[in-house]
DNA sequence: CGCATGTTCAACCACATGGTTGACGATCCG
DNA sequence: CGGATCGTCAACCATGTGGTTGAACATGCG
């Protein structure tokens, strides 16, 4: 039995997925427009939405023809709490993130 | 080029490497120790350690025979922070990392 | 209706991953 | 030296993963 913390690793485990996480900081958006900016077949995103999905990191919801895809932080929680476990990390550190996100992004 | 995020979140999504750490936690270890509570050949086990001492969540010292683990909790700041950007999570709760670890000691 | 748009499904491919076993290298000890 | 212990390496196998393409389904629009 697989547990949340497998999925949510492991669906924060691949770039692509990463991105679209921190694209959805921004704001909900469309699986097309999600897709939009990779380099990959609208199936391949779809994919990965649904691996994002079943790990709990977002929700989809239909409306019309277009499926919203939104950023559902909670569920990385689970998987921050354990981390924080291993020690005691220093209070967030925004301008570290912010480098973080440069990278992701850039990279 | 791979990232840091990449083999950190990669080696943290498989519940034999969480499980791992989690001994690592209580005091550096011997890979044969490392080893004894697992269902698992102690190949395996090898090529566990080695994908978390690349992702540099441990670190491994050979003195005479055996080979020491240790944890290197460092390492995971770096996920820590990416993930700490998605949410304005509350500091630590404890109790609630109990339940984890209970979790994940308990299979 | 009929067509374009948005999204998923199915089949397939290449490669990575987690496991096995057996041989091997290295180190300690009698 | 010779044997036991510690650990890795190499070859192999089954399964999972990330990607592709082409067909299908669902919905909105003229």
């Amino acid at each position: 039995m697989k547990s949340d913390l497998d999925a949510i690793f492991s669906a924060l485990a691949d770039p692509t997925r990463r991105a679209i996480l921190t694209m959805l900081l921004e704001d909900d958006m469309a699986v097309t427009d999600v897709a939009e900016p990779f380099d990959i077949s609208l199936a391949a995103i779809s994919k990965h939405l649904s691996i994002l999905t079943r790990a709990g990191l977002i929700s989809q919801e239909k409306r019309g023809r277009v499926k919203w895809c939104r950023l559902e932080p909670e569920a990385m929680r689970e998987a921050s709490v354990w981390m924080q476990g291993f020690g005691q990390f220093d209070p967030v550190d925004l301008d570290h993130f912010e480098r973080f996100l440069e990278r992701e992004l850039g990279g």
